[in-house]
RNA sequence: GGCGCCGUGGCCAAGUGGUAAGGCAGAGGACUGCAAAUCCUUUAUCCCCGGUUCGAAUCCGGGCGGCGCCUCCA
């Protein structure tokens, strides 16, 4: 069984095929960087590191290309209240974006291109079109796309091209066009574009690149003609990847992405997330707060991405359960001591069976197929998160059962964790969240010993004022036969 | 008006024909000095009404309710 994806453009699962699995070429629109990313841009970054991640695991080469959107009206326009250039004004967020997408456990993608750095390649790109008579310049030197020359306009949001609204909305920016339906190329330079420096010489006159015609020149230079999987935010869908379509299509006579796949917009505490509505929140807010960016991983990647998800503070909490919950499982299995013992089990094994071995690896075994058939139904991360979780209880039950485990099968175990978490990366997360400096590690067994010493002298309330003390400072002690262990805790809501 | 999505236990959420995964929360129990972690037990008329079928949360029809996109917002 094979992975299975929704295309928009079919609109129905495909079998994903890429045209070289060494290099399974994706591009994935980035973010505007005019301000700081909110935690709806991080859902859908977030599931590109999951379908990047998966694929990677599936044994798949991948070339993974993410923009960063460093031109447009809004930056312009915040460039000028800021008093700098665009490329000043723009850098800081875009490295901001990176630092929160590490934040958050993020596997570096191969190229963030700006768009500033193609103009050559978009004017180039503009001059196919127009030789193409795909495109006409109007009197002011914008350019715009003639969408009644391309036959396939609104192929990929279904639209019928009679049914989309010739709305009265017509801006002052959009004088010239031949029909109102038509999108922007090119832009026609402003006296407030050469303030900020986003104005550059064109051959039909000075001007700026429509925000469409950055991500096909991109996408078509950095990961080739046709791309394998092409990822974006459902608002996207139209007109902007439609227009891309069109350009792209219009000007290689090739296909621009052979299958689309869109996010559905997160949701907040309940409404939309807007500003109006107070309810915006930015991975940068939620981190300066010190909220556990293993639950902010886990919470906005627990749900399927074409399935609405709602962002929120309980949430938040369920999810950094549902972490440790790993987490800890994971940690018993490693300090659990191992014994010599024969597995009966595997002297009765079939030959070629992966599943054989011990009660554990058997477990494992079934985790690992149960995990990979969701993720191949269309990355089904809430089956595969189920699957998971149902070998943890196993796992535990069988712990609490058996005195001693067999080296095999707590190692079949804890590779099971491992794997699945090279796609999932919670507990690498976590573990960097809880990682502790030397000092502090010192003082912790100190106050261990200390209450040890309180235990053995029967002195329960010292004992506890000590395990207060170190749960004020987020440790926790869990006192069990061979001693007493503890472990860092994050926090799902710090002002709670 | 056009296109589309969704409605499963207190909350979140899998499951698309054979009588309901998983996470969180709650209750009882085991373990513990008390906890923590873990385990055991426990909590579902699958929005409503019809229909198809031996059999439907799952298919069809009709309602009710929530939501998204329809020109630059991931």
């Amino acid at each position: 069984m094979g992975l299975r994806l929704h295309n928009t453009l079919t609109r129905a699962a495909e079998p994903f095929e890429p045209q070289d699995p060494e290099r399974v070429g994706i591009y994935g629109c980035g973010p505007t960087i005019y301000g700081h990313a909110h935690i709806g841009n991080f859902r859908t970054f977030l599931f590109y590191d999951l379908v990047h991640r998966y694929l990677e695991w599936k044994g798949y080469g991948v070339h993974f290309v993410m923009n960063f959107t460093d031109v447009d009206d809004k930056t312009i326009r915040a460039a000028r209240e800021a008093g700098v250039g665009i490329g000043e004004f723009t850098e800081p967020f875009a490295e901001a974006v990176l630092e929160e997408a590490d934040a958050l456990g993020m596997a570096r993608f191969d190229l963030y291109p700006r768009a500033t750095a193609y103009v050559d390649g978009m004017i180039e790109l503009v001059q196919t079109l127009l030789d193409r008579k795909l495109a006409y310049v109007t009197e002011d030197g914008s350019v715009f796309f003639d969408i009644s020359a391309f036959p396939g306009y609104g192929k990929l949001s279904g639209k019928d091209l009679e049914q989309v609204r010739t709305g009265e909305r017509v801006s002052g920016d959009d004088y010239g066009k031949d029909d109102v339906r038509d999108f922007a190329l090119w832009k026609a330079v402003k006296p407030e574009d050469e303030e900020v420096g986003a104005a550059w010489d064109a051959p039909w006159g000075r001007g700026r690149p429509g925000w469409h015609l950055e991500c096909s020149v991109m996408g078509l230079r950095e990961v080739g003609t046709t791309l394998d999987l092409h990822l974006g935010g459902e608002d996207l869908i139209f007109p902007h990847h439609e227009d891309e379509i069109a350009q792209s299509e219009g000007a290689t006579g090739h296909p621009f992405a052979r299958c689309w796949l869109h996010v559905k917009h997160l949701r907040v505490e309940g409404s939309k997330m807007s500003k109006s509505l107070g309810n915006f929140i930015t991975v940068r807010e939620l981190l300066d707060e010190g909220v556990s960016r293993a639950a902010i991983r886990h919470q906005l990647l627990s749900a399927q991405y074409r399935r609405e998800l709602n962002f929120s503070r309980a949430g938040l909490e369920a999810s950094e359960k549902a972490v440790a919950r790993l987490v800890d499982f994971r940690d018993r299995l490693r300090r659990r001591p191992v014994e010599e013992v024969e597995m009966d089990e595997a002297q009765d094994s079939t030959e070629g069976q992966p599943s054989s071995g011990g009660p554990l690896a058997r477990a494992a075994a079934r985790a690992r197929e149960g995990f990979e058939t969701a993720m191949d139904d269309d990355l089904n991360i809430s089956g595969a998160l189920g699957a998971v979780f149902t070998f943890v209880n196993e796992a535990n039950a069988h712990l609490d059962r058996e005195r001693g485990v067999a080296a095999a099968e707590r190692d079949a175990a804890l590779a099971l964790v491992a794997s699945v978490d090279r796609v999932l990366g919670l507990v690498e997360l976590a573990d960097r969240e809880r990682g502790v400096d030397p000092e502090v590690e010192a003082w912790v067994q100190e106050r261990i010993e200390a209450r040890a010493q309180a235990r053995r002298d029967r002195d329960w309330s010292r004992a506890d004022a000590i395990r207060d003390e170190l749960s004020s400072r987020g440790i926790v002690l869990e006192d069990g036969p061979d001693g007493t262990r503890w472990k860092r805790v994050t926090t799902a809501s710090p002002g709670a």
